[in-house]
DNA sequence: AAATCGGGGAG
DNA sequence: CTCCCAGATTT
Protein backbone atom coordinates (compact mmCIF):
# COMPACT_ATOMS: atom_id res chain seq x y z
CA UNK A 1 0.00 0.00 0.00
CA UNK A 2 1.18 3.47 -0.93
CA UNK A 3 0.13 6.95 -0.23
CA UNK A 4 2.17 8.59 -2.82
CA UNK A 5 -1.56 9.30 -4.48
CA UNK A 6 -2.84 11.70 -1.83
CA UNK A 7 -4.50 14.38 -3.65
CA UNK A 8 -3.53 17.82 -2.58
CA UNK A 9 -7.55 17.95 -2.20
CA UNK A 10 -7.05 15.96 0.66
CA UNK A 11 -4.22 17.20 1.93
CA UNK A 12 -6.16 20.56 1.78
CA UNK A 13 -8.70 19.36 3.86
CA UNK A 14 -6.63 17.78 6.47
CA UNK A 15 -4.68 21.25 6.75
CA UNK A 16 -8.17 22.51 7.70
CA UNK A 17 -9.39 20.36 10.20
CA UNK A 18 -6.03 20.21 11.92
CA UNK A 19 -6.12 24.08 12.49
CA UNK A 20 -9.86 24.18 12.98
CA UNK A 21 -8.64 22.17 16.09
CA UNK A 22 -5.43 24.05 17.13
CA UNK A 23 -7.57 27.04 16.74
CA UNK A 24 -10.02 26.44 19.21
CA UNK A 25 -7.26 24.80 21.50
CA UNK A 26 -4.55 27.08 21.85
CA UNK A 27 -1.60 25.67 23.68
CA UNK A 28 0.70 28.33 25.78
CA UNK A 29 4.71 27.46 25.32
CA UNK A 30 7.90 30.10 26.00
CA UNK A 31 9.36 28.88 22.78
CA UNK A 32 6.40 29.37 20.13
CA UNK A 33 6.43 31.60 17.81
CA UNK A 34 10.26 31.57 18.59
CA UNK A 35 12.43 32.66 15.37
CA UNK A 36 15.74 32.90 17.02
CA UNK A 37 17.36 29.96 15.55
CA UNK A 38 19.44 29.90 19.28
CA UNK A 39 16.66 29.35 20.84
CA UNK A 40 14.64 27.16 18.32
CA UNK A 41 17.77 25.47 18.34
CA UNK A 42 17.45 24.55 22.20
CA UNK A 43 14.01 23.84 22.56
CA UNK A 44 14.35 21.50 20.05
CA UNK A 45 17.21 19.53 21.28
CA UNK A 46 16.02 19.70 24.99
CA UNK A 47 12.99 18.16 23.66
CA UNK A 48 14.38 14.82 22.02
CA UNK A 49 12.42 12.10 24.14
CA UNK A 50 11.12 14.64 26.69
CA UNK A 51 7.88 15.92 27.39
CA UNK A 52 7.06 19.91 27.16
CA UNK A 53 6.48 19.63 30.65
CA UNK A 54 9.49 18.47 31.63
CA UNK A 55 11.12 20.38 29.59
CA UNK A 56 9.84 23.98 29.72
CA UNK A 57 11.71 24.96 33.44
CA UNK A 58 14.65 23.51 31.74
CA UNK A 59 14.49 25.92 29.35
CA UNK A 60 13.70 28.93 31.21
CA UNK A 61 16.63 28.63 33.28
CA UNK A 62 19.25 27.96 30.70
CA UNK A 63 18.13 30.78 28.41
CA UNK A 64 18.36 32.98 31.72
CA UNK A 65 21.81 31.51 32.04
CA UNK A 66 22.90 31.46 28.62
CA UNK A 67 20.54 34.25 26.55
CA UNK A 68 22.72 33.62 23.17
CA UNK A 69 24.54 31.40 21.69
CA UNK A 70 28.17 33.42 22.78
CA UNK A 71 27.42 32.73 26.52
CA UNK A 72 27.03 29.35 25.70
CA UNK A 73 29.78 28.76 23.97
CA UNK A 74 31.88 30.64 26.57
CA UNK A 75 30.63 28.68 29.04
CA UNK A 76 32.40 25.55 30.60
CA UNK A 77 31.24 22.20 29.65
CA UNK A 78 30.65 21.93 33.30
CA UNK A 79 28.31 24.68 33.86
CA UNK A 80 26.70 23.56 31.24
CA UNK A 81 25.80 19.91 32.33
CA UNK A 82 24.72 21.54 35.42
CA UNK A 83 21.91 23.27 33.87
CA UNK A 84 21.29 20.16 32.14
CA UNK A 85 21.08 18.04 35.45
CA UNK A 86 18.50 15.82 36.06
CA UNK A 87 17.14 16.39 32.70
CA UNK A 88 18.87 13.43 31.08
CA UNK A 89 20.52 12.08 27.86
CA UNK A 90 23.44 14.46 28.71
CA UNK A 91 25.42 14.10 25.26
CA UNK A 92 22.43 16.43 24.16
CA UNK A 93 24.23 18.96 26.42
CA UNK A 94 27.99 17.91 25.15
CA UNK A 95 26.77 18.54 21.30
CA UNK A 96 24.91 21.28 22.05
CA UNK A 97 27.95 23.02 23.54
CA UNK A 98 30.52 21.69 21.20
CA UNK A 99 28.49 23.21 18.46
CA UNK A 100 27.52 26.65 20.19
CA UNK A 101 32.01 26.81 20.09
CA UNK A 102 31.93 25.87 16.60
CA UNK A 103 29.57 28.22 15.10
CA UNK A 104 31.06 31.21 17.38
CA UNK A 105 34.27 30.12 16.34
CA UNK A 106 34.51 28.73 12.58
CA UNK A 107 31.26 30.43 11.53
CA UNK A 108 31.33 34.19 12.72
CA UNK A 109 28.55 33.44 15.07
CA UNK A 110 26.87 32.68 12.16
CA UNK A 111 23.92 29.87 12.45
CA UNK A 112 23.01 27.36 9.36
CA UNK A 113 20.50 28.66 7.43
CA UNK A 114 19.84 25.71 6.05
CA UNK A 115 18.07 22.25 6.22
CA UNK A 116 21.79 20.21 5.01
CA UNK A 117 23.74 22.51 6.83
CA UNK A 118 21.30 22.43 9.88
CA UNK A 119 21.16 18.53 9.80
CA UNK A 120 25.32 18.15 10.14
CA UNK A 121 25.10 20.08 13.57
CA UNK A 122 25.94 17.06 16.13
CA UNK A 123 22.80 16.43 18.03
CA UNK A 124 20.46 17.21 15.05
CA UNK A 125 18.83 14.72 12.87
CA UNK A 126 15.83 14.61 10.85
CA UNK A 127 13.37 15.89 13.44
CA UNK A 128 15.47 18.67 14.94
CA UNK A 129 16.28 19.72 11.11
CA UNK A 130 13.06 20.13 10.07
CA UNK A 131 12.09 21.45 13.22
CA UNK A 132 14.52 24.41 13.05
CA UNK A 133 14.70 24.83 9.11
CA UNK A 134 10.95 25.90 9.56
CA UNK A 135 10.50 27.25 12.78
CA UNK A 136 13.69 29.54 12.70
CA UNK A 137 13.64 29.79 8.63
CA UNK A 138 10.42 29.24 7.24
CA UNK A 139 11.54 26.65 4.98
CA UNK A 140 9.21 23.33 4.04
CA UNK A 141 10.51 20.58 5.54
CA UNK A 142 7.83 18.53 7.59
CA UNK A 143 8.69 17.41 11.44
CA UNK A 144 8.19 13.77 11.80
CA UNK A 145 8.29 12.73 15.79
CA UNK A 146 6.41 10.60 18.06
CA UNK A 147 3.09 12.97 17.63
CA UNK A 148 3.18 13.47 13.77
CA UNK A 149 3.69 9.20 14.01
CA UNK A 150 0.80 8.59 16.03
CA UNK A 151 -1.82 11.20 14.17
CA UNK A 152 -0.69 9.35 10.69
CA UNK A 153 -0.41 6.10 12.15
CA UNK A 154 -4.34 6.22 12.84
CA UNK A 155 -5.45 8.37 10.68
CA UNK A 156 -4.52 6.35 7.56
CA UNK A 157 -4.68 3.48 9.63
CA UNK A 158 -0.77 2.23 8.93
CA UNK A 159 -0.32 -0.69 11.28
CA UNK A 160 3.63 0.15 11.38
CA UNK A 161 6.68 1.50 13.55
CA UNK A 162 9.33 3.94 12.33
CA UNK A 163 12.18 1.28 13.54
CA UNK A 164 12.53 -0.21 10.10
CA UNK A 165 13.65 1.92 6.89
CA UNK A 166 10.26 0.80 4.89
CA UNK A 167 8.42 2.32 7.88
CA UNK A 168 10.12 5.31 8.17
CA UNK A 169 10.08 5.94 4.63
CA UNK A 170 6.15 5.41 4.55
CA UNK A 171 5.37 8.03 7.40
CA UNK A 172 7.89 10.95 5.83
CA UNK A 173 6.43 10.81 2.35
CA UNK A 174 3.33 11.31 4.01
CA UNK A 175 4.34 13.72 6.10
CA UNK A 176 5.98 15.52 3.57
CA UNK A 177 2.64 15.31 0.96
CA UNK A 178 0.48 16.78 3.84
CA UNK A 179 2.90 19.56 4.70
CA UNK A 180 1.29 23.21 3.99
CA UNK A 181 4.07 24.48 2.26
CA UNK A 182 2.95 28.17 2.43
CA UNK A 183 2.93 27.82 6.19
CA UNK A 184 5.00 25.20 7.00
CA UNK A 185 5.74 26.43 11.10
CA UNK A 186 2.29 26.74 11.66
CA UNK A 187 1.67 23.34 9.98
CA UNK A 188 4.37 21.47 11.91
CA UNK A 189 3.85 22.94 15.05
CA UNK A 190 -0.35 22.01 14.85
CA UNK A 191 -0.02 18.57 14.18
CA UNK A 192 2.57 18.39 17.09
CA UNK A 193 -0.25 20.29 19.17
CA UNK A 194 -2.55 18.24 17.82
CA UNK A 195 -0.62 15.16 18.66
CA UNK A 196 0.22 16.25 22.16
CA UNK A 197 -3.06 17.04 23.24
CA UNK A 198 -6.08 15.28 21.30
CA UNK A 199 -4.40 12.51 19.14
CA UNK A 200 -2.94 11.15 22.72
CA UNK A 201 -1.37 7.94 23.51
CA UNK A 202 -3.99 6.86 25.72
CA UNK A 203 -7.55 8.22 25.76
CA UNK A 204 -7.43 10.58 22.46
CA UNK A 205 -9.93 12.66 22.80
CA UNK A 206 -11.88 11.70 19.82
CA UNK A 207 -15.13 13.31 20.68
CA UNK A 208 -13.67 17.10 19.87
CA UNK A 209 -11.67 15.93 16.71
CA UNK A 210 -12.09 17.64 13.37
CA UNK A 211 -10.48 14.54 11.59
CA UNK A 212 -12.33 11.73 12.96
CA UNK A 213 -14.74 11.49 10.15
CA UNK A 214 -11.59 10.46 7.78
CA UNK A 215 -9.56 8.98 10.43
CA UNK A 216 -9.29 5.05 9.71
CA UNK A 217 -8.68 4.23 13.51
CA UNK A 218 -11.71 6.30 14.59
CA UNK A 219 -14.01 4.81 11.85
CA UNK A 220 -13.00 1.17 12.48
CA UNK A 221 -12.41 1.28 16.26
CA UNK A 222 -8.98 0.71 15.90
CA UNK A 223 -7.58 3.77 18.40
CA UNK A 224 -6.27 1.38 21.22
CA UNK A 225 -3.98 -0.77 18.23
CA UNK A 226 -2.61 2.05 16.34
CA UNK A 227 0.02 2.88 16.26
CA UNK A 228 1.44 -0.69 16.78
CA UNK A 229 3.34 -0.47 20.48
CA UNK A 230 6.98 -1.56 20.24
CA UNK A 231 8.20 -4.43 22.08
CA UNK A 232 10.11 -3.82 25.78
CA UNK A 233 13.12 -4.87 26.34
CA UNK A 234 14.27 -6.25 29.76
CA UNK A 235 16.41 -3.94 32.06
CA UNK A 236 20.00 -4.31 32.93
CA UNK A 237 20.32 -4.35 36.63
CA UNK A 238 23.18 -2.57 37.85
CA UNK A 239 24.59 -2.10 41.46
CA UNK A 240 26.81 0.49 42.37
CA UNK A 241 28.83 0.88 45.31
CA UNK A 242 29.71 4.60 46.41
CA UNK A 243 31.87 5.30 48.49
CA UNK A 244 31.99 9.05 50.18
CA UNK A 245 35.37 9.88 51.58
CA UNK A 246 36.21 12.69 53.03
CA UNK A 247 38.74 14.14 55.22
CA UNK A 248 38.64 16.04 58.38
CA UNK A 249 38.33 19.42 56.75
CA UNK A 250 35.83 18.77 54.75
CA UNK A 251 37.31 17.90 51.28
CA UNK A 252 35.52 15.48 49.55
CA UNK A 253 36.67 13.00 46.87
CA UNK A 254 35.04 12.95 43.47
CA UNK A 255 35.04 11.62 40.28
CA UNK A 256 34.08 11.79 36.81
CA UNK A 257 31.57 9.47 34.80
CA UNK A 258 33.39 8.26 31.32
CA UNK A 259 31.77 8.20 28.20
CA UNK A 260 30.29 5.09 26.69
CA UNK A 261 28.37 4.35 29.57
CA UNK A 262 25.21 6.12 31.08
CA UNK A 263 25.78 9.53 32.55
CA UNK A 264 28.79 10.34 30.64
CA UNK A 265 30.85 13.79 31.91
CA UNK A 266 28.69 14.26 34.79
CA UNK A 267 29.93 13.53 38.53
CA UNK A 268 30.02 10.68 41.14
CA UNK A 269 31.72 9.51 44.27
CA UNK A 270 34.07 6.81 43.66
CA UNK A 271 32.62 3.55 43.10
CA UNK A 272 32.98 -0.10 42.74
CA UNK A 273 30.07 -1.87 40.36
CA UNK A 274 29.52 -5.23 41.86
CA UNK A 275 27.11 -8.10 40.12
CA UNK A 276 24.58 -8.44 42.99
CA UNK A 277 23.27 -6.31 46.03
CA UNK A 278 26.19 -7.50 48.10
CA UNK A 279 28.61 -5.36 49.88
CA UNK A 280 32.07 -5.05 47.59
CA UNK A 281 35.03 -6.93 48.24
CA UNK A 282 37.50 -4.65 47.04
CA UNK A 283 37.90 -0.33 47.25
CA UNK A 284 37.56 1.86 44.43
CA UNK A 285 40.56 1.88 42.18
CA UNK A 286 42.78 4.94 42.55
CA UNK A 287 41.37 5.74 45.82
CA UNK A 288 44.18 5.21 48.55
CA UNK A 289 41.58 3.72 51.35
CA UNK A 290 43.29 0.86 53.29
CA UNK A 291 41.96 -1.91 51.51
CA UNK A 292 40.87 -4.03 54.23
CA UNK A 293 39.28 -1.13 56.02
CA UNK A 294 36.07 -1.87 57.29
CA UNK A 295 33.42 0.36 55.25
CA UNK A 296 30.48 -0.50 57.96
CA UNK A 297 27.02 -0.54 56.95
CA UNK A 298 25.44 2.13 54.18
CA UNK A 299 24.02 5.13 55.39
CA UNK A 300 21.54 5.30 52.61
CA UNK A 301 20.79 3.11 49.58
CA UNK A 302 18.64 4.12 46.66
CA UNK A 303 17.21 3.22 43.23
CA UNK A 304 17.15 4.93 39.56
CA UNK A 305 14.85 3.36 37.28
CA UNK A 306 15.77 4.09 33.92
CA UNK A 307 14.57 3.06 30.40
CA UNK A 308 17.49 0.51 29.90
CA UNK A 309 18.87 -0.07 32.96
CA UNK A 310 18.14 -0.42 37.06
CA UNK A 311 20.83 1.12 38.80
CA UNK A 312 20.71 0.63 43.11
CA UNK A 313 23.20 2.91 44.79
CA UNK A 314 24.74 2.10 48.33
CA UNK A 315 26.55 4.70 49.98
CA UNK A 316 29.09 4.01 52.53
CA UNK A 317 31.02 7.26 54.61
CA UNK A 318 34.81 6.89 55.15
CA UNK A 319 36.16 9.35 57.18
CA UNK A 320 40.22 9.67 56.24
CA UNK A 321 42.93 11.13 58.99
CA UNK A 322 44.26 12.98 56.11
CA UNK A 323 43.22 14.58 52.30
CA UNK A 324 43.57 11.89 49.94
CA UNK A 325 46.07 12.25 47.33
CA UNK A 326 45.95 12.49 43.08
CA UNK A 327 42.20 12.83 43.58
CA UNK A 328 39.79 15.40 42.93
CA UNK A 329 38.64 16.67 45.64
CA UNK A 330 36.28 19.30 46.75
CA UNK A 331 34.89 21.23 49.60
CA UNK A 332 31.64 19.76 50.53
CA UNK A 333 29.78 23.34 50.30
CA UNK A 334 31.37 23.82 46.33
CA UNK A 335 29.86 20.61 45.58
CA UNK A 336 26.60 21.59 44.41
CA UNK A 337 28.22 23.37 41.49
CA UNK A 338 28.77 19.68 39.83
CA UNK A 339 26.69 17.89 37.66
CA UNK A 340 25.70 14.74 38.88
CA UNK A 341 23.26 11.61 37.86
CA UNK A 342 20.11 11.84 39.98
CA UNK A 343 20.46 9.29 41.97
CA UNK A 344 23.49 11.18 43.70
CA UNK A 345 21.35 14.59 42.93
CA UNK A 346 18.69 13.63 44.99
CA UNK A 347 20.12 12.72 48.30
CA UNK A 348 22.03 15.70 47.88
CA UNK A 349 20.94 17.33 50.68
CA UNK A 350 21.38 14.13 53.05
CA UNK A 351 24.70 13.14 52.36
CA UNK A 352 25.59 17.07 52.66
CA UNK A 353 24.21 17.42 56.33
CA UNK A 354 26.18 14.09 56.80
CA UNK A 355 29.31 15.54 56.14
CA UNK A 356 28.80 18.81 57.88
C1' DA B 1 18.37 -3.38 12.50
C1' DA B 2 19.37 -3.20 17.23
C1' DA B 3 21.38 -1.18 21.28
C1' DT B 4 22.29 2.74 23.97
C1' DC B 5 21.47 7.04 26.10
C1' DG B 6 17.47 9.55 31.37
C1' DG B 7 14.00 10.74 33.67
C1' DG B 8 9.28 11.39 34.71
C1' DG B 9 4.21 11.30 34.28
C1' DA B 10 -0.12 9.08 32.95
C1' DG B 11 -3.08 5.26 33.40
C1' DC C 1 3.57 -2.16 36.72
C1' DT C 2 3.82 -0.54 31.30
C1' DC C 3 4.05 2.82 27.94
C1' DC C 4 6.08 6.71 25.80
C1' DC C 5 7.58 11.44 25.39
C1' DA C 6 9.10 17.74 19.93
C1' DG C 7 15.18 11.41 18.72
C1' DA C 8 20.13 10.85 17.74
C1' DT C 9 24.14 8.13 17.56
C1' DT C 10 26.79 4.05 17.77
C1' DT C 11 27.36 -0.78 17.05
Amino acid sequence: MTFSKITENRANRFRRALYSWTGEHPREMPWKGERDPYKVWLSEIMLQQTRVEQGMPYFNRFIRRFPDVQALAKASIKQVLKQWEGLGYYSRARNLHETARWIVRSQAGRFPEEYSSILRMKGVGPYTAAAIASFAFGLPHAVLDGNVHRVLSRYFGIDQTMDHRAGKKLFEDLADRLLDKEQPARFNQAIMDFGALCCTPKNPDCTSCYLRNQCFAFKLDRIGQLPPAKKSKPRRIRHFHYFIVADPGGQVVLSRRPAGDVWPGLYEFPKVETDGPQAPKVRPAGVDLPPRAKIGKAVLTDKQVLSHQVVHGYFYLVRMPETPKNQLTQPVDKLNRFPMPGILARSRKFWKELLS
